[in-house]
RNA sequence: CGCGGGGUGGAGCAGUCUGGAAGCUCGUCGGGCUCAUAACCCGAAGGUCACAGGUUCAAAUCCUGUCCCCGCAACCA
């Protein structure tokens, strides 16, 4: 095998907030894939992975299940891992932010670019807002209050280190403008001239006060370094980079060749991240490629809804390998793919199980049938050998020409293109009809030769997708995977080898109405064990025994006391929606005209996705009415409707409970 | 007029940059075959390429306007 250098890439790390879903499962596939591809063309591929465990979510969720945020993060990362393993990743290095040789590295890397000048001590300015702990800019107030609380803001300051971005934008600019794959797909280059770099980069905060699960700044330890200069040196840090001599591993491999991420986070890995290199005085990653998003159909993906699909789900109902083909084949190169069980279910069926398991199996049971197994070359062609062997040995450059350009889906789709056309060779030799005349038995022979020539090539190309299967079709056929060079060659599976006696179904077919029923019950699972999550968090409250009937209670944060004169300060009263109206600017707003007593007031409120217009007239509303008025989307607003609000945000509006005429106090 | 992405036969997508007979997979219908996992092979139906203008010999593709969807931002008084 050529060897053609050395190829390091890497996979966004998860951060582990919590389990991994199908959509974050993908990435890792998709970087396997493109891994094995790579190693099998003669790469010496360097492969890494991890987690990305610190910041203030973290540290809430610990707080929240009474651990501390590193046993919190323990326990995901082994989550994170044994998903990645149990999709069959090939990883060389699995790394986690919390590994002391990372932690001591990025301290490091924080202090030299300090101490070289990019990274200084400044001030996050802005407006304050005590009780809330919140900075505020001076487009997000509302009427010139917090809009959290509404009350008073005053401007304040909180130290904080900064990098200098603007000092380095012109060379990345020229940078991108020169490298033309620097950003893939290239609309996301686009994205990021125009929106951020051409309009002018602001200085990062690069530190944070504000929470402690992170890296501490060993020269002003009440700071931790804020998320990017920590998660994104990891690709550096875990192969051996250190400003005061770098390893081997690191000179080696780096610049990497591939960063592979989702298009989320396009901006920091082509903006920050090339400029923290910069400073670094380190060459710049050759690619990174954002890509698109799985997701689920119709609804968006929701604990509460039960409709989260897991690798692990999907793994358990369809094996490992018809989870990366789904996956690696569904999704599109530049916009978002879709995922239902319905649509896992049809692929299963067609491609795996149909067109090559199905192939797999008819050719093995030929050979059994006609030769006991003993598959041989005769020699006796016919024309119609010519195109099956043509697209056999043209397959590896077309899917060498796809994989270039990262078009993992095209590429497996023309492996199936090869599977597909060993189908249609099967009917245009007809060997059940040459198996009646004793004189064609050596044509015979050709062709199941043929056939079991084409899988071999055919599953070799596949192993980079579909790893085990590619064994799998290998191992029946008494033979190994061939060498990615020898692809292009037709005729070195050895003649008279003998295939397997009993050829096992390497994908049998499903039934969609056997599989939605385990789809429903592992959806109820996952809903049951969302609410036991909920009740765990809401604590202790759980009195009522049976558990069956008991309705989801939530907790909330405790605010301030408050006197009684407090209260009295708030007038409530019923109020009579007379029309209502959406606020055309916007998405979740809707205008109604109030009728409180004789007076008519316009109330703005965020109800939309749960009330329209037309249900809103003619209900009697409870009322906060001397609220300041302020405006929402530029309609003016002048007071409140009261709602209740549950864990999924859904909104119940107040209503009397007996009837009460329009003005009536409450109190 | 906040930023961005998108609307292509029943479903999922490609094609749009670099105009030149509307393509792929699934599904449906009809046919063939029987080695095989009710599979495989062939054929057909089905699209005014969101809408309206414009440029051009020629527009899914370029330009202008409109409508609708989806992210993000903002707003949930």
């Amino acid at each position: 095998m050529s060897n053609k250098g050395k190829f390091y890439m890497t996979t966004a790390i998860a951060y582990t907030s919590g389990k991994p879903h199908i959509g974050n499962t993908y990435e890792i596939v998709l970087a396997d894939a493109i891994a094995r591809y790579k190693k099998a063309e003669g790469y010496d591929v360097y492969f890494q992975t991890g987690t990305d465990e610190h910041g203030q979510k973290i540290q809430e969720k610990a707080e929240a299940a009474g651990i501390t945020p590193k046993q919190y993060v323990d326990e995901v990362a082994g989550e994170v891992k044994r998903i990645w393993d149990l999709m069959n990743t090939d990883y060389d290095n699995f790394v986690r932010t919390t590994d002391e040789d990372h932690e001591k590295c990025v301290k490091k890397i924080f202090k030299k670019l300090y101490d070289q000048g990019d990274i200084y001590k400044g001030a996050y300015e802005g407006l304050y807002c005590t009780p809330c702990e919140s900075f505020w800019t001076e487009s997000q107030l509302v009427d010139g209050k917090c809009p959290d609380c509404g009350r008073e803001v005053k401007p304040a300051k909180e130290e904080a280190y900064f990098f200098k971005m603007s000092k380095y934008a012109d060379r990345l600019i020229e940078h991108i403008n020169t490298h033309p794959d620097f950003i893939q797909p290239v609309s996301r280059k686009n994205e990021m001239m125009n929106n951020f770099l051409l309009p002018g980069l602001q200085d990062l905060c690069v530190s944070r006060t504000s929470f402690s699960w992170g890296i501490p700044v060993d020269f002003d330890p009440k700071h931790v370094v804020y998320v990017w200069l920590d998660a994104l040196t990891n690709y550096i840090t875990k192969i051996g980079y250190d400003p005061d001599g770098s390893s081997e591993l690191f000179e080696k491999n780096w610049p990497a060749d591939l960063h592979l991420i989702g298009k989320d986070i396009v901006r920091f890995h082509t903006i920050y991240w090339p400029i923290f290199l910069m400073a670094l005085d380190l060459p710049l990653p050759k690619q990174v490629f954002g890509h698109p998003w799985l997701l689920q159909g119709g609804d968006k993906m929701s604990k509460s809804k039960g409709n989260v699909i897991y690798a692990d789900d999907m793994v358990d109902l369809f094996g490992v390998d018809a989870t990366r083909y789904f996956v690696l084949h569904e999704m599109p190169f530049e916009n978002d793919g879709i995922i239902t069980w319905e649509l896992v279910v049809e692929r299963f069926n067609s491609d795996l199980a149909n067109i090559l398991g199905n192939l797999v199996n008819r050719t093995i049971s030929m050979s059994n049938k006609y030769f006991d197994g003993v598959v041989k070359s005769t020699g006796v062609t016919d024309a119609v050998d010519e195109d099956l062997k043509a697209v056999v040995t043209g397959t590896r450059a077309k899917v060498e020409e796809k994989m270039e350009k990262l078009r993992v889906a095209d590429a497996i789709t023309i492996v199936f293109d090869l599977f597909r056309r060993c189908n249609k060779y099967i009917d245009e030799t007809t060997p059940w009809a040459l198996a009646k005349d004793e004189a064609s038995k050596d044509r015979l022979a050709e062709v199941l030769y043929n056939l079991t020539e084409s899988i071999t090539i055919g599953a070799s190309l596949l192993h980079s997708f579909l790893p085990e299967t590619a064994e799998r079709i290998v191992s029946q056929l008494h033979t190994g995977l061939r060498d990615f060079d020898d692809l292009d060659k037709f005729g070195l599976y050895e003649s008279g080898t003998k295939v397997t006696e009993t050829p096992e179904i390497l994908f049998a077919r499903l039934d969609i109405k056997e599989i939605m029923p385990k789809v429903e019950a592992i959806q109820a699972a996952q809903k049951a064990e969302f609410e036991a999550e909920q009740k765990k968090l809401a604590g202790g409250a759980d009195t009522e025994t049976n558990a069956e009937e008991e309705e989801a209670a939530i907790d909330i944060e405790a605010k301030e006391e408050i006197t009684y004169e407090d209260f009295m300060k708030m007038q409530f009263q019923v109020g009579e929606i007379i029309a209502c109206e959406a606020v055309a600017k916007s998405k979740k707003l809707l205008c109604s005209q109030v009728k409180i007593g004789s007076q008519v007031k316009q109330i703005v409120s965020g109800i939309r996705k749960d009330y329209s217009p037309e249900e809103m007239v003619g209900k009697k509303v409870m009322v906060l009415v001397n609220l300041k008025p302020a405006k929402l989307a530029g309609v003016l607003s002048e007071g409140m409707l009261l709602c209740a609000e549950d864990e999924n945000g859904e909104l119940a509006l107040m209503v009397p409970e007996k009837k009460m005429p329009s003005g009536a106090e409450i109190c």
